[in-house]
RNA sequence: AGGGGAUUGGUCAAGUGGUAUGAUAGGGGUCUCCAAAACCUUUGGCGGGAGUUCGAUUCUCUCAUCCCCUG
């Protein structure tokens, strides 16, 4: 018997910390993040961390776990959320996996093995020297498959299927096939939550505006005075290195303003570049909900209940 | 009102008497450990009209709009 498992995904803004509250309150769940930079202490303003006070009693998992200078990875947060995932069975709730980060939501249903190397990703590891086009010729040689799938420019996935050759002597994409073909453990609903696209960027840009009011330059000053430095993972997130030229008296705050904005454009676009090919998707059209809240949970709900009782049918 | 200058895709710029270039925004996509990342790809255009010319975005005239100077 597969366990249960509710994902509640969707485009940065569209509602979802809200939502699942609402949700894990119907069904007794409890919310496991996915996001790649809530997990950060002392990052609440700009990753739109839900305060405990939204959070209304409902037990949130792998908030605030990290410090801005420990990495993060889809394969640690896979570790996290399954510890996590097995407490929640544990007291009979169910896992409600709210956050924007697709992959680490994919690795996570489908129980992605990254293999052995799960310590360490190597970045400085003597091809400095080597030129892009050598590199990817290097890979072509021991995994022609993946060096067709992958663009010489893209130097660091380049690299990972060397390194993953390297180190297991089998080919990268041998390894990608098998992972691709895997099943879920789970017996899932993922929700993805959207909206019109115009609209969607509205609330963008008035998230934004609204997070320079409630003092993000303040909380990324912070950190920047406790020694985060741009090269940090933390501080590549959307809304802290932006501020960064701004607080070193580069650039205007409106510079820095317009393009956090921009590049959430361009975010929320990847993000649902990403569902698209998710299959088992359940879209929700929040704007034909009115955006009531309340609504589209009563919606999820129903669509949670009716596959139960279809499937014991 | 008179004089001068400008008008190139949503925006900013380049350019030529012979099928208009780039940046950026916008769209689409790849993805199995930095994914709020990295990378790929693509739709739009010469203000309107007339003339010169084999041919005009480019030259001339005119209209429109905008900017500057003078009053």
């Amino acid at each position: 018997m597969k366990k249960p498992l509710v994902v509640l995904s969707g485009a940065t803004a569209s509602g979802k910390s809200e939502t699942a509250v609402l949700l894990a309150k119907r069904i007794s769940g409890e919310i496991v993040s996915a996001d790649s930079m809530q997990v950060y202490i002392g990052m609440d303003i700009g990753s739109a961390k839900i305060t405990e006070n939204e959070m209304d009693g409902i037990k949130h998992h792998l908030l605030d776990v990290l410090e801005p200078s420990q990495a993060f990875s889809a394969a640690v947060f896979k570790e996290m959320a399954l510890k996590a995932m097995g407490e929640i069975f544990d007291r009979g709730n169910i896992p409600i996996i709210t956050g924007g980060t697709g992959f680490y939501i994919h690795a996570l249903l489908y129980d992605s093995e990254f293999g052995e190397i799960s310590s360490e990703i190597n970045d400085s590891d003597g091809y400095e020297s080597v030129s892009r086009d050598k590199l990817w010729e290097t890979l072509k040689a021991v995994d022609p498959i993946s060096a067709d799938a992958i663009h010489p420019n893209n130097v660091k996935r380049v690299k990972r299927a060397i390194d993953y050759y390297n180190l297991t002597g089998r080919p990268f994409s041998e390894h990608n096939k098998k992972e691709r073909e895997k099943a879920s453990p789970y017996d899932f609903k993922y929700f993805v939550l959207y909206d019109d696209r115009k609209a969607m960027y509205a609330r963008i840009d008035e998230r934004v505006d609204k997070m320079i009011d409630a003092g993000l330059v303040g909380e990324v000053r912070a950190l920047y005075a406790k020694g985060c430095t741009p090269e940090m993972v933390s501080m590549q997130g959307i809304g802290y290195k932006e501020l960064i030229p701004y607080i070193d008296g580069d650039w205007t705050l409106e510079q820095s303003v317009d393009l956090i904005k921009k590049n959430t454009r361009h975010y929320a676009k990847r993000q649902l570049t990403w569902f698209r090919r998710e299959k088992d998707a359940i879209w929700i059209n929040i704007k034909e909900f009115e955006y009531n809240k309340e609504k589209i949970v009563d919606h999820l709900v129903e669509v949670i209940n009716n596959t139960e009782a279809t499937e014991k049918a």
